[in-house]
RNA sequence: GCUGCUGUGGCUCAGGGGUAGAGCACGUCCUUGGUAAGGACGAGGUCAUGGGUUCAAAUCCCAUCAGCAGCUCCA
């Protein structure tokens, strides 16, 4: 007797060992979708998985996320089968599922092209409609060694070497045979709409050092019409991406001449980032920050006592020989900050000092990671440093999450992820300082954290050289974290350059440091919010709030002198007096994202109104001038 | 940095061993038009840069620079 218990309570009993293809056939699924596999306490399992003992079943459904996983699973294993086909000598690497699809990586001694995916597409189409199915087998691992050694797959013998298990499992379906855990589909006519998507060198277990293998991505879903859905929407990302916007808006641009990763802000951008800054700088000061300006570069025994030269060497540009001195650009600021400290003596009464800095860093990254302006060589931190007494280091971190939390809402971000980010195990070398002071530093981090009532991921090796932080990820249009906001807890700084205060007992302590940032960098922030509005920023930080259309060039004369009352508003506006139609200036101004267009004409003139059209409602009708302006300054001063 | 692809007027892109094309944008003129493209004419490019092959290179080859997709890195 088998006893297996299903969700909702329902048990059922059989007399014998039994499939979970059979429990899916004796239930009812049909609201659900189909099964395409079967989860024992956890472990997923093939539908022909033969179940003895008495166990909780869950049915894993083709249209739940595990069930697609599968789904991709299985495409990229007859994604190998055909390349196998076309080319035989192929040695096959790892075939994963990942978020939206697939990817299988193929060592083929030449490179793949888009006519090759196009013929491994209808090969992977012929295998599909052969309805081969997916048979699971299993031997000793010593066997399947050999027999990869016999397939001449060296890949796939490294794999089962590192595997710990002494029996290996196997997947076959018609000619081709694969390592693989599994589970999957039965058959491959199950494999539903696929499309490959494209292909890109990927190194052996992701090692530098390692031979570069061909990686096939690509992605799958049940039916044609979620395949068409996801392919638009692959599309419609591409539109909000910033690179693309910010040439379109003309917001900022990089110059071949002047270096790569090197941002050149145009007025429009100019714009925004300015009233960010702005905006920035009142919140500080309302928040007890006093802003300070420091230099960008500065000689190489600074960096070498702050331990930059030694810990972050990579990230730095090479030294300026100045008169025979060598000088580096700076790659962080904090050391500056340090040296304004310590510029005199300071009381426990004074503390906490908190030095807010809109601070440019120059940091040398490597030609292929470089990405619009979420990733450059040259960008302002929104960067401060607090100089504390240890008994008032939660509060202040409390209070960053505070000011982080309402810049991030300002902006329209209600979706982040919160890590905290520790050193790595068994990588001391990575990192100053002595392990006491590391544990202090990470508890402060997540008490407050803890206070906030906050998720957060702890994440292992992503700390500072100096010490442990809270990193915010926001998104890109492509779903991509981007750091944002981060907040460090540093002992070892203050160590190294000797940061001290005088405490009510009179002696000398050290400070505690804490970097910080509340937007991250600008250059970055200002990338992920043209993503996220998609270039239709909200009125306050619009780079042109109204445009006047007049119809003809007879109103040109009450358009400007619109255009100037607007201007003494302090509203940024601007007045298209064009020859041309009213219709094309309607265009022009709608495809600029503009919010507010006003339309005049002789109504207008005779009545003293402007016809309103606003990006969001469309044609509104005619308002007094009055009227309308104090409707912008109610909705600038809401950051609507 | 690595693998692959790409680089043609401000933008999007076609072409391709014999001395450059389209649409949009821009300028002038006609038109004075009421809520997403009126018309005509015109100007604008050493085809990324530097070498090489060739009678001849924007086109083929090499290098460099830059961009794109990944990988790696960074955080």
């Amino acid at each position: 007797m088998v006893k297996i218990k299903l969700p909702g309570g329902i048990e059922r009993k059989y007399k014998d060992k039994v499939t979970v293809r059979n429990v899916a056939n004796d239930i009812s699924t049909k609201n659900r979708g189909s099964a395409i596999a079967g989860k024992l306490n956890s472990t997923l399992v093939d539908l022909d998985y033969a179940i003895e003992t008495d166990t909780k079943l869950d049915l894993v459904m083709d249209n739940s996320e595990e069930g697609l996983e599968i789904l991709r699973h299985s495409t990229a294993h007859v994604m190998a089968q055909a390349v196998t086909r076309l080319y035989p000598d192929v040695k096959l690497g790892i075939g994963p599922s990942i978020k939206d699809g697939f990817y299988y990586d193929f060592d083929l001694g030449r490179t793949l092209t888009q006519e090759d995916l196009e013929k491994i597409e209808e090969e992977m189409k012929r295998i599909i409609g052969a309805d081969e199915p997916f048979k699971r087998s299993e031997e000793p691992r010593e066997d399947a060694i050999k027999r990869m050694e016999k397939l001449n797959q060296r890949y796939k013998v490294e794999l089962i070497k590192g595997l710990q298990d002494q029996t290996v499992s196997f997947y076959t379906q018609g000619d081709f045979i694969d390592l693989c855990k599994g589970p999957h589909v039965s058959s491959t006519k199950k494999i539903g709409a696929f499309k490959l998507l494209s292909v890109a060198g990927a190194y052996w277990r992701g090692k530098e050092t390692n031979p570069m293998l061909q990686r096939i991505y690509g992605t799958v879903f049940t039916s044609k019409k979620e395949l068409d859905k996801h392919l638009k929407l692959l599309e419609e990302i591409k539109k909000r991406d910033h690179r693309k916007i910010g040439v379109a808006l003309d917001l900022y641009s990089f110059q071949d001449n002047a270096g790569a990763g090197l941002v050149f802000w145009h007025p429009k951008g100019g714009v925004i980032r300015n009233i960010i800054e702005t905006f920035w700088r009142e919140e500080h000061y309302k928040r007890g920050y006093d802003l300070i300006y420091s230099p960008h570069i500065a000689k190489i025994d600074l960096w070498k006592k702050s331990g930059h030269l030694d810990f972050y060497k990579e990230s730095m540009f090479s030294p300026i020989d100045v008169e025979g001195q060598e000088y580096i650009l700076r790659p962080m600021n904090c050391p500056f900050a340090i040296l304004m400290y310590k510029t005199k003596i300071r009381s426990y009464r004074d503390l906490p000092l908190r030095w807010g800095e809109l601070g440019t860093v120059y940091r040398y990254e490597r030609s292929g990671v470089l990405h619009g302006l979420l990733r450059v060589r040259g960008f302002t931190q929104d960067d401060s440093h607090i100089f504390c007494r240890p008994d008032q280091l939660k509060d202040e971190i409390v209070g960053v999450i505070d000011l982080a939390q309402y810049m991030l809402e300002s902006f329209g971000f209600k979706e982040y992820e919160i890590e905290l980010a520790v050193r790595g195990m068994g990588e001391e070398e990575k990192y100053t300082g002595d392990s006491e002071k590391w544990v202090l530093a990470e508890e402060a981090l997540r008490s407050a954290l803890e206070e906030k009532e906050l998720d957060f991921v702890r994440m292992e090796g992503e700390a500072k050289f100096y010490g442990p932080a809270i990193d915010i990820k926001i998104k890109d249009a492509l779903g991509r974290g981007w750091q944002g906001p981060t907040i460090q807890v540093d002992f070892n700084l203050p160590e190294r350059f000797d940061v001290n205060y005088i405490d009510s007992d009179g002696l000398q302590h050290k400070v505690v440091m804490v970097h910080r940032t509340v937007l991250g960098a600008m250059e970055r922030f200002l990338g992920c919010l043209i993503e996220h509005y998609a270039g239709d920023f909200p009125l306050w930080l619009a780079p042109t709030q109204v445009r006047i259309l007049p119809i003809t060039d007879k109103h040109n004369d009450y358009g400007i002198r619109i255009k100037n009352k607007l201007s003494e508003m302090g509203i940024r506006s601007d007045c298209d007096l064009r020859n041309a139609k009213i219709g094309y200036k309607i265009r022009e101004g709608t495809l600029e994202k503009i919010p507010y267009l006003l339309i005049i004409g002789d109504k207008e003139i005779e009545e003293e109104t402007v016809s309103v059209r606003s990006r969001k409602k469309g044609n509104e009708g005619s308002v007094p001038l009055s009227q309308f302006i104090e409707r912008v300054e109610k909705t600038v001063k809401d950051k609507a």
